[in-house]
RNA sequence: GCGGUAUUGGUGAAGUGGUUAACACGCUGGUUUGUGGCACCAGUAUGCAAGAGUUCGAUCCUCUUAUACCGCC
């Protein structure tokens, strides 16, 4: 049955919106971060954990499930779901991020047919095409494919972007005539950098192929700035349905989140959480913190005394400091809990600040404490 | 007591009679936004055991002292 959004409330003063999305897997609410987990585990975290956190969503990858197992090995296990043990939805992306990264010559490797990049993993010539993308997403089975797109930089030239704001519209299209999976939902992505009239054009004809929900791609591959971060959603928003859910790609700052969600965002995926963990860092109310900075040495309060995830509820700031110091893997997963929670706890206190109608004070005061250092 | 060898930053250590003493680790900061990569970037000895001498110039040569290790009495 693929998915439903619903709109519950839409914020006064601005675009944002509060809202549920029901999946085959169970219903969460929106604004939602979803944790990344690349290759169907979100490093250090079990699934079932995932789960008890209230993680709405999560999101895998296809270019890596592809690889290995492998899609045939995922839909045997019977599908991501059965393969991972996780109960709630899933997400794939569709590879399109891995192209970028992947691909070394772009105007060799690109072509309309697909993409010819190797393999990450022992150099194998690869060739990945919207079909393919999407049928691997129809044999992992998860609730929601993302369409195979291209995904430029912003600094990209405007003659570029606008060819591939025009390829992206037929790939788009190709996968939508080769998705099979009557219970998985398709999401369309909206490109053209920063520049208002392709992301209008880009949103437009996206919209016309009528897909479950649509996201906003292109603003978190090669140092965008802020500026061309809010300038790509705010130039595809005003053409986007306000009955379909909006995904933000790649986007997990704190206060970048509550910028897109003011901006008419709905959901959010990034591996910042994730990844600043196993390098040390944890979000918390007062900006990021290092845990190599030896003023942690002695520091034996809470990592934030009012946060209730596991990591919080149980261990002090030195102990942290010295599993990360000391390299050890509990470090980087005591603080990838933390993170991941501290970011569904945002998303939570902002769907009530667009409850109440009061998301500007609330942003105010968020952006007032986090930017302060302690 | 006599001989030999050594003594370079927090650590392990390169090195040369001549502008800013290599490298690694550690330490101190920082970066990370649809995860190939627990990664990347930056800073970190005004000084080469101490003192004196030779020299235009010494960490590198000479002497004295100290310390360590190895022999011998």
């Amino acid at each position: 049955m693929g998915i439903y959004y619903q709109l519950e409330h839409k914020e006064k003063n601005t675009k944002a919106r509060l809202g549920k999305l029901k999946t085959n897997h169970g219903v969460f609410e929106t604004p939602m971060f979803m944790p990344v987990g690349t290759k169907a585990t979100v490093k250090s975290l079990s699934p079932e954990e995932l789960y008890d956190m209230h993680c709405g969503i999560i999101l895998a990858n296809t270019y890596h499930l592809w690889l290995r197992p492998g899609e045939d090995i995922i839909k045997k296990a019977g599908g991501l779901h059965q393969f991972m043990n996780y109960k709630g939805p899933i997400l794939t992306d569709s590879g399109g991020f891995q192209v970028f990264s992947l691909a070394k010559n772009k105007e060799k490797d690109i072509c309309e047919e697909g993409v010819h990049f190797k393999s990450h993993i022992d150099g194998k010539k690869l060739f990945l095409t919207p079909e393919l993308s999407i049928e691997i997403q129809n044999k992992l089975d998860s609730d929601i494919a993302m369409s195979f797109d291209e995904c430029p930089p912003a600094s990209a030239s405007y003659e570029y972007l606008k060819q591939s704001v025009e390829r992206t519209l037929r790939w788009a299209k190709r996968g939508k005539d080769a998705h099979q999976n009557k219970n998985q939902a398709l999401f369309g992505i909206v490109q053209g950098g920063a520049h208002k009239d392709l992301r209008k054009h880009s949103a437009i004809e996206t919209v016309k192929m009528n897909f479950d929900g649509y996201s906003i791609g292109g603003v978190a591959n090669d140092g965008e700035s802020k500026e061309e971060m809010y300038q790509a959603i705010d130039y595809s928003i005003p053409y986007l349905p306000e009955d379909k859910v909006r995904y933000l790609m790649g986007i997990g700052e704190p206060l970048d989140i509550i910028e897109a969600v003011i901006r008419g965002v709905d959901i959010f995926d990034c591996v910042l959480p994730t990844r600043i963990a196993r390098h040390g860092q944890a979000f918390t109310r007062f900006g990021k913190i290092n845990f190599h900075n030896a003023k942690f040495k002695e520091d034996f309060s809470k990592l934030e005394e009012d946060c209730d995830c596991y990591t919080c509820k149980n261990y002090t700031k030195a102990y942290l400091r010295h599993l990360i110091t000391t390299n050890e893997m509990l470090g980087a997963r005591l603080l990838s809990i933390h993170n991941i929670a501290f970011l569904i706890r945002l998303t939570e206190e902002l769907r009530k600040a667009i409850q109440d109608d009061c998301i500007l004070e609330y942003k105010k005061d968020i952006e007032k404490k986090y930017l302060q250092k302690k």
